[in-house]
DNA sequence: CGGCCGATCCACT
DNA sequence: GTGGATCGGCCGA
C-alpha cells in the first residue's frame, strides 16, 4: 500500500520519522524499479530546529520545497557530492522533514550494483544517507517530487514513492539518538532526532 | 560576483 | 583515524 498524503501530514515529526521505519522506499527511473526498507531516519523540526535548513524561517528556492505539502520530496547535494533524500511532513506551510539515512536494499539489486559501481550489493551498501540516494537512482533534480501521486497510471514515468509491506517496527525495536554531522546546531544537536532499528534487525 | 562550507563517502594508513 | 574529492547555495560586498 502506498503511503497517502495524510500519512506525510502529522504535524508530529518524532512520530513520522519513527513511523518510517520499516517502510520501503521505491524508486522508479526509466523504467527501472529499486527499493529498499528504510532502517534510519532523522527528524528535522522546522523553523524552530537549529540544525534545519528551515531555521529562523529562511526560505529560498532550494529550502522553499520544505513549506510544500506533507508527502513532497526535498533533495539537496551535499558535499558537492551527494544527494540527500528527505521527505517533507506536516501540512503545507510548515517545513518539517524527514531526512532517510539507511535502507536495506529489496528490489532491483541489480540494478543498484550498477549504481554503486559494485559486484555485489550487501546491506551495508545500503547506510548513509548519501549512498541511499546512489543506489535508489535520486538526484536533487527530484527535489519537490510528490510522492504520492498516482503513479500507477503512468508506469513509465520517473517517480519515488513510499510503502507499507506489512513490515512493523514496534517501539521498543527503535533506537534514539542524536542527529549526525549537526555539531553547528549548537544545543538542538543533542536533541534525540535520529531513529533506527536496534540492530539493523527488521 | 567571489568565497566559504556543508544533514558525506571512501581509499588509504 | 584521516584527508581528499567536488560544487551548488547562500551571504556579504
Amino acid at each position: 500500500m502506498i503511503l497517502s498524503e495524510k500519512f506525510y501530514s502529522d504535524n508530529n515529526v518524532i512520530s513520522v520519522g519513527k513511523k518510517l521505519l520499516g517502510k520501503t522506499l521505491c524508486t522508479s527511473f526509466e523504467g527501472i524499479l529499486t527499493s529498499g526498507i528504510i532502517t534510519e531516519t532523522e527528524a528535522y523540526a522546522g523553523e524552530t530546529d537549529r540544525a534545519s535548513h528551515a531555521y529562523g524561517g529562511r526560505r529560498t528556492a532550494r529550502t522553499g520545497i520544505m513549506y510544500r505539502v506533507g508527502g513532497t520530496a526535498y533533495v539537496y547535494l551535499c558535499y558537492g557530492i551527494h544527494s540527500l533524500f528527505n521527505v517533507v511532513t506536516s501540512p503545507e506551510g510548515i517545513p518539517h522533514a524527514i531526512l532517510i539515512r539507511s535502507i536495506k536494499p529489496v528490489d532491483g539489486i541489480e540494478a543498484m550494483a550498477l549504481r554503486a559501481n559494485k559486484a555485489i550489493i550487501s546491506e551495508k551498501q545500503g547506510t548513509g544517507p548519501g549512498n541511499v540516494s546512489r543506489l535508489l537512482g535520486i538526484h536533487y533534480r527530484h527535489s519537490g517530487l510528490l510522492l504520492c501521486s498516482n503513479h500507477e497510471l503512468h508506469p513509465l514515468e520517473d517517480a519515488i514513492w513510499i510503502e507499507d509491506r506489512g513490515i512493523l517496527v514496534p517501539e521498543d525495536r527503535i533506537e534514539s539518538g542524536p542527529r549526525i554531522g549537526v555539531d553547528y546546531a549548537r544545543e538542538d544537536a543533542l536533541l534525540p532526532y535520529r531513529f533506527k532499528v536496534k540492530n539493523g534487525t527488521l
